[in-house]
DNA sequence: AGCATAGTGCTATTAATCTAGCATAACGGG
DNA sequence: CCCGTTATGCTAGATTAATAGCACTATGCT
């Protein structure tokens, strides 16, 4: 399947804190693991994550800085739909819910209106696309 | 950090299994593992996340059926929250956004019109709960 | 009853991950 | 210039994960 789920433990927490920081060093990377091991470690981790393809690294003054091989917005568009097919029977929209739901606390009214503009939006360009026959297909339903 | 990031890479998959199928058997978790080892295998490695208390199992018919420990509904969001950290600078809207933009596709208009009332819901309960200056001051703790 | 089938429990071995240590180079201050 | 600091390259050792095999139980069929 996804090509996430081949990572180790230690690569795949590297990879989320090196996608979340957008270019850490070494040593930030350290700072960023939980139970973070020794310097060595961190650097032979990321050593191997060079070597496999995953990340690449260059010079940023006087030390080296990571960087992913597959970009962000691919590798994102992958883990949330793996995240989708896991928790939401594959369905976007069950999802969507989901996230309005959980942090409707941290969700401005500026932003909620931002979605909404963006629906009305998609709504438009479904309609574009699909002249006739809108079926929905029904996903398998859950216990 | 999450509990998740602890797992290691078969035990991950094998917790992802779970919560798709949603209680299956031995031979199904297999089944559905990517280049999947040994019957003997995913045994073991299910009755070592068993001891460690992420899954119990209970009969069902002749054989056993695996479940999680942590419900879906709060591995779900646990899992959705740290991919927005990781990948949406923290930002449910952000997420929400691209979740709507990479699978414009696969969400028909009736799911549309759906997410569109519960947005105009969302923004009433915030109207509601915040009386007075609102800022993104109110933050979920975890259980 | 005898046998094939489909389960489970346990344990040993191999493979991979994770870890740290030593050697070395560039910079900066006294 | 010399030394402490902060990097890196490489390599070896310990720990954990992953895997398969053997022994056993229960069911169903002829």
């Amino acid at each position: 399947m996804t090509k996430a789920s081949k990572f180790s433990r230690r690569e795949r927490q590297i990879m989320d804190i090196i996608y979340r920081l957008d270019g850490p060093s070494v040593k930030e990377v350290m700072e960023n693991l939980e139970d973070a091991p020794s310097y060595s470690t961190v650097r032979a981790l990321l050593r191997n994550l060079v070597d496999k393809g995953h990340l690449s690294h260059r010079e940023s003054g006087l030390k080296y800085v990571y960087y992913p091989l597959v970009e962000r917005a691919a590798a994102s568009a992958s883990a949330l739909s793996n995240l989708i097919k896991t928790f939401f029977s594959d369905s976007p929209a069950l999802a969507v819910n989901s996230l309005l739901d959980m942090s409707s606390a941290s969700i401005s009214d500026e932003e909620l209106r931002q979605l909404e503009k963006l629906i009305k939006e998609k709504k438009k360009s479904n309609k574009k696309s699909n002249k006739k026959s809108n079926k929905k297909s029904i996903k398998k339903s859950k216990g």
